[in-house]
DNA sequence: CTAAAAATCACCCAAAAGAATGACGACATC
DNA sequence: GATGTCGTCATTCTTTTGGGTGATTTTTAG
């Protein structure tokens, strides 16, 4: 949070200094305004969907404590999976580990589980580890497998 | 987390502030350039961060419905289970292989499973790689995956 | 506000897994 | 006898995983 500032910070200085030297430099030399324009477009448009994406991301979150409620359950058609929460707690499993579980379970390598939640691929390493450390799993076949049996995943 | 947008909004104020007083400082010029340049920044900042909310809220609708039953944690009766032949040997997937992939599946590691078999941990290696290749894997857990879905496996 | 828990990331190292070859014998079948 | 499949094994090399440790940041709970 107060490194989100800083380099907004950072940026906005070089930003800054950037205007002024292009200022003198390009302005002077009646330069393409349009040029940097786009620039710092660019900048801020990255910028800018950085942020959203971690705004985003921290909403969700909070959003975990959400929806676990009864239902008929007569349709087995496409069977809503829900983690058999009891079990999960009793593990200590934490409902990110338990996130990431489940893309191994897919298959996914630690790269390609990264890529798709956004983080590095050392947090999902240390994620995967707690995990397998928690189900008493040496690899991630057996992690899966006692996921399954435990009723943590589909 | 909403502060974010907050700060970001006031550190944005803050600089479109800057830049005017750099330009009655600065600027000798007609038009403002700085102003020009801040007003784009902040339009696509605002794009960016609209585009981010996007993005994720695909994946946040889906996450909303996810969540509806509770599973008994109790293990699946001890059915006998027949592998699906037919799928087994559209794929060509040898007795042998599919042995191996069950063992896979059941969390061993490839030495274990040589061991168990009385061969080599390269022979092991082998069918691994042969079934994972007529199963499209790329990886133990993938084809795993795959064998479960086309009933290979238990 | 503060303390605890969870999530994030980095680094190093070792082990396991996988890809790409090539090879050899047993066996069935035509 | 030639052919083809299957199971077996080796070697080399790269990638992926996993273990261990420590650190920072964010979130949650009290």
């Amino acid at each position: 949070m107060r490194r989100h500032v800083l380099i907004f910070g950072i940026v906005g200085g070089l930003l800054i200094a950037t205007l002024q030297y292009t200022e003198y430099r390009f302005v002077v030399i009646e330069h393409s305004v349009e040029l940097y324009g786009a620039l710092i477009a660019v900048l801020f448009a990255a910028f800018g969907i950085w942020l959203g994406l971690r705004i985003t991301r921290a909403r969700e979150t909070i959003r975990e404590t959400v929806v676990v409620r009864e239902i008929p359950a007569q349709a087995p058609a496409v069977e809503p999976f829900a983690p058999n929460t009891a079990s999960r707690q009793s593990l200590g499993i934490t409902a990110r580990e338990l996130e990431i579980l489940s893309l191994v379970a897919r298959g996914h390598s630690n790269r390609e589980i990264a890529t798709q939640l956004f983080v590095s691929e050392n947090t999902v390493k240390t994620h995967c580890a707690r995990a397998f450390d928690k189900l008493g799993a040496a690899r991630r076949t057996q992690a899966v497998q006692r996921g399954k049996e435990l009723g943590l995943l589909p």
